[in-house]
This record gives structure tokens, C-alpha cells and sequence, in this order.
RNA sequence: CGGGGUGUAGCGCAGCCCGGUUAGCGCGCGUCGUUCGGGACGACGAGGCCGGAGGUUCGAAUCCUCUCACCCCGACCA
């Protein structure tokens, strides 16, 4: 019996949790607004950080770990930082709790009050900085080139499964440089990192752009994006990279002798992707049966389901079936048997085409009688029946091929929901129909961005890191412009 | 914080308007048997302080008051 299934169609957002639900990615906690992340979504997000925290490495980074929480102090030394996060921290008060009077429960002892409160990171610029004023006297000391994997907080007044919760997991790196084009080199090095990543292991074209100054992070003098879209015609941030200048040296008073002898402030960069990811990962590939996974993030990548009726049926076909799994294995592809004898076969299709597992393998009696097996695929539903003699070779191309087709897939729809914008009703009319990113000439000016954000709930996404100069007039206030830039609604 | 909605079995819900004695259905779960190449079927079975507190009443899942929690929509955001 066919379970439903919400359909993109119907309503996205409900296709979207089941989703997120069904494929046991994730699910509500006690805590509102904070989200278990389940085995098979945790596998997905460990497959991302080992192949970025390798991309870091090959660029010189190493990891390291700072503290979960901040003196509160730190946060108001850089001003345009605290304005940005004031709104979203929680603050750590007390330090004991005790039982209450009543003696039927527990509350916070008022005499254990900190003398400075504690904000719990929403990101980890500034006790970074104050750590780096330490360790740095000379240019000798330079560069700094870190990155730590952490949980942040940020207090959101509505939540999303992966795309916003209150905690999320993230990795945040945070550098020092001894030149203002060293660490903007590094900025747009690591924007590149997380492009590549985004298009040749998330299989999602992204946009590299920067962005405006009301969608710049806090404390930042500029900030490179990559903008994905995802199929229900809205952009989602999918990686920051931030070129701090010196606004944090300066509120940390990190200083260094250059060779000439004169002391500088310090150049910085920072730059972060989150559990939103998994989130993006969701919506730009999986279709109405369920979850699609790119197989360079899948944790499994094959899976192989075992057919038959009788005992001596199961010993022979999973007898098979594991010679196979070992044979793909030596090609380091992961693969699961799934021979519990407590789920049907069909019940089996079902479970592993909604947690989007690329490859399935059916295998019986009959294909073990004729050297045969089934194979499905994910992305296109296809089925075929090939020799065993040909699996491996088989398996080993598909991988690629599904790699590119999701890809390409994912290219073609973004080019026909690209459009261009020259009117203010032109512009308001794709929003309303169809969404997507539109391509309009602005004026530059954070009041007409805001003005159409009012009107429209679209914002400039990025403004691209491309060649593509051209005259025109601001869509909205018909004030001159010297390019098209990107907007969208966005997550 | 505004506006709307929902709390009944592990999950999804009906019952409530119009109070009535053992509170129901589907999925899931357990045992047994037949099944097994696209979510099998039958039989039997387990599982509920009807979100919480107070009130009205001979009697409350149902009516009233208060309270708590969660969800959706808006203002903020990776």
C-alpha cells in the first residue's frame, strides 16, 4: 500500500519536511527550534565536512577549537557587529541552579549570578580576535590560517529543518594577513573552495557574487557569496566568504611589526557553510518520490536488495549479493546489503528511493541462474538488467554520470529561470509567475533595495563576479546603472 | 510580539456543536500461518490519567474559566 507523499507541487514547504522526515534526516526536539539531526542526515553532513575540511587543508588551513561562549564585552568592540547579532543571542546569566522552596522542583540560584554574562557564540570573530592580538608580534606570525568545525547559536524567531534553527552546525574559518591583498586573496580563494564544492560534490550551479550593503555581514567590508536556486523558484544562500579589512584588528587592537619596522593592523578574513547545506542538498535534487542524493555526498551509494521465497533461496542470493558488495567495494564505492528478512523487497524499493540512494541492485534466484541484475537508477527512475561480469565497470561510470546529470539538470533549470528584468512590471510580473532569479539593473542605493524588498519580498542576491558590464537604468527608480544584478526571493 | 489553528495509543486522525455508562478508525507494533521480482494477506493480540488545573453536572474527551505546549501566517535572518 502507497504511502502519500506530499508532491512540490501541492505544497512545497510539507514536501520539503517529509522529506526531511521520512528520509530520516532530522527531526523536532524537546527544544524549540532545535533539530536532531538522525544517522543518515549526520552521514550526509559528515560527507561534507570531510571533503571541505580536506579543501581546506590542501589550502593551508589547520583546525583548531575556541570557546562556545563569549564575554559579553567582546561583542560591542566592533559596532556594526553587535548590531548585527544583538538580536539573536542568548546570554548565559547564571551558573548554578538549586532546589526551588517549594521543594518540587529546580530553579536558577540567584547567588550564582556571573559577573560578566556570557553570550553563547552566533559566530566567532571576536573572541578570535582577541586570541590573535596574542599570538601575533611580527609579520613573522603571519599568516594565520584557521578553521574550526563548531555548533553556533542564533536565536531565529522562525525555525526551518536545516535551513534555519536556533543551534546549527557550521565550520567557520577565520584568518589573518599581513596585507590588505593577501587577505582579500584569501576571501576570494575560499569563495572558489566553496564553489567548487557546491557544483562538483553538491552538484548545484552557484552564482559568486557579492553582496549589497544591507545583506553584508556584520563587521565585514565586503562580502562574496554563492547563491543557489533551489526548484520552487527561491535563492538560497549556500556559502559566505568575508573580507573583514582591519575592523577587527582594530576593535582587537591586533597590530604587528611589518619588515620595515612600523606597526599595522592586521587584514582578516572569515568565512563559513552550514548544516543549510543538507537543507540546499534537499531541494535542489530530490523529486516527488523522495530524497535524490548526488552519489559523491551519498552515504550509501549502492544498495543492494536480495529476492526470494525460500531459506535455501535467501543463502544463495545473499551469498551473491555479498560477493558483489565486496567486489564494489574494492572500488571504494559504499555499498549496503540489505538482507533483514523482516522487510519485503518492494518495501525495501520504496525505503531506499526516498532516502534518495543513487544506485539500487535487486538480485534472485533467477539473476543468480543467469549471472544477471537489476539495476535502478535514482535520478532517472531507469531500470536495466545487466551481466555481473559488467557490474563493477558499470557502477564505477553511473557514479560519474549521475554526478553530472544532476548537475546538469540542475544547470538547465536554473538557465530557464534566469531572466531578464528592464521594467518595474516586468519585473513584478516574473516574480509573480514564476520566481527564479531575475536580472535587472538597480541603482545601487540600499533605499531602493529596500523599497523593492517592501513591494516585491525580492532582495538583491549577489551582484555577480563577472564581465558582464552593461549601461542601463535602475528597474525601480530609473536612475542610472552600470550593470545587471541578481535578485530573487530568498530562504 | 500581532493574527489564525491544533492538543484524544508510537504516528495520522474521528468523536466535541447537541454531555450518557466497555473512547473509536487507519498506519505502525507483537505472535502464528500463508506470502516474497515495486510498500503482501488472514487470524489473534498489546497499547489511552482524551495536554494540565479548576469549575458546572447525578454523570465531562464533549460545556465554562484559567494555564501550558506546539504548528501555520506576518515583522528579523546563514
Amino acid at each position: 500500500m502507497a504511502k502519500e507523499f506530499s508532491t512540490r507541487e501541492e505544497n512545497y514547504s510539507k514536501w520539503y519536511n517529509d522529506i526531511v522526515q521520512r528520509a530520516g534526516l532530522a527531526e523536532n526536539s524537546a527544544v524549540r527550534g532545535c533539530m536532531v539531526i538522525k544517522p543518515y542526515g549526520y552521514a550526509i553532513w559528515e560527507k561534507m565536512q570531510a571533503a571541505l575540511d580536506k579543501m581546506f587543508k590542501d589550502t593551508g588551513h589547520s583546525n583548531a577549537y575556541f570557546p562556545l561562549f563569549i564575554p559579553k564585552s567582546f561583542f560591542s568592540r566592533e559596532a556594526d557587529h553587535v548590531e548585527g547579532f544583538a538580536k539573536e543571542c542568548a546570554v548565559v546569566t547564571h551558573y548554578r541552579l538549586k532546589n526551588s522552596a517549594d521543594g518540587k522542583g529546580i530553579e536558577v540560584d540567584s547567588d550564582a549570578k556571573l559577573e560578566e554574562e556570557l553570550i553563547i557564540r552566533p559566530t566567532s570573530e571576536t573572541i578570535i580576535w582577541d586570541t590573535y592580538r596574542q599570538w601575533v608580534q611580527s609579520y613573522r606570525d603571519l599568516p594565520i590560517l584557521i578553521n574550526q568545525w563548531a555548533n553556533v547559536v542564533r536565536w531565529e524567531m522562525r525555525t526551518r529543518m536545516f535551513l534555519r534553527t536556533t543551534e546549527f552546525l557550521w565550520q567557520e574559518g577565520h584568518t589573518a594577513h599581513a596585507t590588505e591583498q593577501e587577505a582579500l586573496e584569501e576571501t576570494q580563494r575560499m569563495l572558489e573552495v566553496y564553489a567548487h564544492f557546491a557544483e562538483n560534490f553538491m552538484a548545484i550551479p552557484v552564482l559568486k557574487g557579492v553582496k549589497s550593503e544591507n545583506e553584508r555581514f556584520a563587521g565585514a567590508v565586503e562580502t562574496y557569496c554563492i547563491e543557489a536556486l533551489m526548484q520552487d523558484g527561491k535563492a538560497l544562500q549556500a556559502g559566505t566568504s568575508h573580507f573583514l579589512g582591519q575592523n577587527f584588528a582594530k576593535a582587537f587592537d591586533v597590530k604587528f611589526a611589518s619588515k620595515e619596522g612600523k606597526l599595522e593592523y592586521v587584514w582578516a578574513s572569515s568565512w563559513g557553510v552550514s548544516t543549510r547545506l543538507v537543507g540546499a542538498l534537499i531541494m535542489a535534487h530530490s523529486d516527488d518520490k523522495g530524497l535524490v542524493l548526488p552519489p559523491k555526498l551519498a552515504p550509501i551509494q549502492v544498495v543492494i536488495v536480495p529476492i526470494y521465497k525460500s531459506a535455501e533461496q535467501y543463502e544463495l542470493v545473499c551469498q551473491k549479493a555479498a560477493e558483489i558488495k565486496e567486489m564494489l567495494e574494492n572500488k571504494n564505492i559504499r555499498v549496503k546489503l540489505d538482507d533483514r528478512d523482516t522487510y519485503k523487497p518492494g518495501w525495501k524499493f520504496n525505503e531506499y528511493e526516498f532516502k534518495g540512494v543513487p544506485v539500487r541492485l535487486a538480485i534472485g534466484p533467477r539473476d543468480v541462474e543467469n549471472g544477471t541484475i537489476e539495476l535502478a537508477r535514482r535520478d532517472t527512475l531507469e531500470k536495466e538488467i545487466l551481466p555481473i561480469t559488467r557490474l563493477v565497470e558499470v557502477i564505477e561510470q553511473l557514479m560519474e554520470t549521475i554526478q553530472r546529470a544532476l548537475f546538469d539538470k540542475a544547470l538547465a533549470f536554473r538557465e530557464t529561470n534566469t531572466r531578464k528584468a528592464d521594467t518595474w512590471k516586468e519585473f513584478k510580473q516574473i516574480l509573480d509567475d514564476k520566481g527564479g532569479f531575475i536580472l535587472a539593473h538597480w541603482d545601487g542605493t540600499g533605499e531602493t533595495e529596500q523599497k523593492i524588498k517592501e513591494e516585491t519580498k525580492a532582495t538583491v542576491r549577489c551582484i555577480p563576479i563577472d564581465d558582464n558590464m552593461e549601461e542601463g537604468v535602475c528597474v525601480y527608480s530609473g536612475k542610472p546603472s552600470g550593470r545587471r544584478v541578481v535578485f530573487a526571493r530568498a530562504y
